[in-house]
DNA sequence: TATTGTTATACTCTATAACTATA
DNA sequence: TATAGTTATAGAGTATAACAATA
């Protein structure tokens, strides 16, 4: 059998979902680069955006947020730590738990970060007005709808 | 539930970016389960897509459709090799290329693992069928788009 | 007993640099 | 000299399991 002929064709569903693949592999290198221009590892990056500066958040809730076992949340903590742009507090009600909070400096560098990261790459900021609109519309529905808890299927 | 507190871009493609990093982010976790549930590391898994049966590619090719340095690609060939997914054969013309065929195992897996990876994620598969088409179409001008600016910028 | 965060372990991915065998 | 691929090395992310302190 010669390569499968794309079933996706019928399904707009999972032809989207094919073209967004390709375009979020694309951008992974650029977040990477975003990220190393600043001297952080992507998932440093990543928990450092998730990290409000004056809402300190348990240890707990970062490792959810970044989708990873809570053991890593160590090391990752720790050179974040390291580098003097976070710090860890502990919690007033449970002992056990630690609160990360954002220094000053890690505010300064978060907020560069951001900016970086909110540039459009070429293939959004190419895209006509209109679309953009469109695309920024339909993805907040996507992700709305998600967090919600996937109950309007149509 | 309202959604997070995104801040206010200025522009829509802006905007809409920040919410295919959130889509990105997601998307990770996912594509990592789905290779581990075939015994694959992302990468491997990226690389073993990348290689059609029946049309083997040179390493270098291979290292660059990964975006990694190419003395990672060693790593990653060897373990897909040690697995008996693909195999490495010398090249005609150039005794120092090597180039990578999927062996009939490989296409096996390679078949379970792109039609599991086609499947679109809830986030995608709960939006309407109007949006998936309109999300559909606006990837691919923007795709398009990319890739006709890449030619002519070069 | 259960939970929060840590440590220990092992694997994978990544970049850089030095090396080989070809060209 | 230049190129394709390898090896050596080091840092980072990841999962699993076992552990301490606390609840």
């Amino acid at each position: 059998m010669p390569s499968p002929p794309r079933r996706a064709a019928r399904n707009p569903g999972a032809e989207a979902w094919a073209l967004l693949s390709d375009l979020l592999r694309v951008q992974r290198t650029r977040y990477a680069a975003i990220a190393g221009d600043l001297g952080l590892a992507p998932s440093q990056a990543f928990a450092l955006k998730q990290l409000q500066p004056g809402t300190p958040l348990p240890m707990s809730a970062l490792a959810e947020a970044l989708g990873c076992d809570a053991s890593n949340v160590t090391g990752i903590v720790d050179r974040l730590e390291a580098r003097g742009l976070i710090e860890r507090r502990g919690a007033e009600h449970d002992r056990r738990v630690k609160m990360l909070a954002v220094t000053q400096k890690g505010a300064d560098i978060r907020g560069t970060l951001l900016a970086r990261l909110h540039e459009a790459p070429p293939e959004i900021a190419g895209l006509s007005r209109t679309d953009q609109r469109e695309l920024r519309d339909i993805l907040r529905r996507a992700l709305d709808a998600k967090a919600a808890g996937e109950s309007s299927r149509r």
